[in-house]
DNA sequence: TAAATAATTTAGCTAAGGCTAAAAAAAAGT
DNA sequence: ACTTTTTTTTAGCCTTAGCTAAATTATTTA
């Protein structure tokens, strides 16, 4: 069995890995401040993990997950996804809390409560902010939306996912009507990188900060 | 944040304290092979714990919690039960796999978990073999039922409550039919510590041997 | 009561996974 | 090209919680 450590680690270097902007090395300092480590300790870490044959180390350029360390971290990424569905639908959290549970509970379940959730969840394949689930065999699909803060103006979107970093961010969302599924449109933009105004369900007008509109992720409809 | 072996220390004492044989003294060695760790890992843990003022250990003569001690230990415990129950229940685990799931997922639930599985489940006071969840204040209902080896020829009775220790146990005694609720009568009783000819739900017969008859626990009705 | 046995504790080791402080390497600024 | 700054690594330490082996204390048996 793998530490609950191994398996933040290799969550954490795939999801730099895949993130935003993949050109960009996973160095040590990027990781150890991802997961509110030292250098030093990530240093450590990733040298063990390399030693395991989960990662390739090129010392001063940064890490890549072999394929045995992103099975690993897709499994655990799974497990994270699934909880965290679990919890919003059958426990009724809301989406700024399941998170940080889920983290917890990701490297104490089994593969008996994997399966059963998934079962009682009805084998779902989109997580609880939009998210794609791995499947069991570690497969992930590959969704690329725009970001609501690319969104041209007049051009009518749905919100399909929503960064989960922020849990006050989150909270923020909600309470001004922004969900999976909730329709958008762009006003206006305001100039200097100001805020977009912007129409939810075809309704309510909204102010949005840029920031806020850049962790929001939207499908063009017409 | 206490670790996971500060927990499973003090609910294992607990247990102990509360078991069988009230009298006998909860001493190193019968903690140490409880967890399945050596007496000098054990010793040493004992110490931790003596310091922290969540026991008190009279050097070989055994530990006794504190009400910390044992305030720790019925959050544990609660935990675990509720845990187990909401397996059963809410995700159809078999009775003989909740122990094992519960035991890893008690130490990484947050309050807000505990208190949504135990409104989903309607705030039961009664665990999934029959044994007491104690409340969230820590109190514990004492329920003191007979062994159904100790049950009186033709005397009907229910059973109450059965030992989680051995999940083969747990198995076996499902595959006849003997579950919480279920109606028992002993027919006779064979000589030499020999087996219990049981009717069970005032039909089947059924025989069963006295260890399995001394880990269920039954009332006896009318 | 003395010797043998059993239980407990002490001493010292190990592995994980953190940390700080210092050294080394790479990158950036002048 | 040479400092200066930043990043990474090394060295050495800490805590937790286990282990074995040896020493100590109780208990049992002859």
């Amino acid at each position: 069995m793998l530490s609950q450590a191994t398996e933040d680690y290799l969550k954490t270097i795939y999801k730099l890995q895949h993130s935003d902007n993949p050109k960009e090395r996973v160095t040590t300092s990027v990781i150890a401040a991802r997961l509110d480590v030292t250098a030093a300790s990530a240093t450590n870490m990733i040298k063990k993990l390399a030693e395991m044959n989960l990662l390739v180390h090129t010392p001063y350029q940064g890490v890549e997950l072999t394929l045995t360390g992103e099975k690993i971290a897709l499994e655990t990424i799974r497990h994270h996804r699934l909880i965290e569905l679990y919890l919003a639908q059958a426990l009724s959290y809301p989406w700024d809390q399941i998170d940080a549970e889920a983290d917890r509970l990701e490297h104490a379940i089994s593969e008996e409560f994997e399966d059963r959730i998934d079962k009682a969840l009805g084998y779902p394949t989109i997580g609880a902010h939009g998210e794609p689930i791995p499947t069991k065999q570690g497969e992930i699909e590959d969704l690329a939306y725009n970001r609501l803060s690319d969104l041209e103006i007049g051009c009518p979107a749905i919100i399909r996912r929503v960064s989960d970093r922020d849990p006050e961010m989150l909270r923020y969302m909600g309470s001004i009507g922004l969900h999976l599924g909730t329709y958008v449109e762009v006003n206006e933009r305001a100039p200097f990188s100001g805020p977009l105004q912007l129409r939810i369900n075809s309704d309510k007008v909204q102010s949005l900060g840029l920031e806020v509109a850049h962790n929001i992720f939207v499908d063009a409809v017409d």
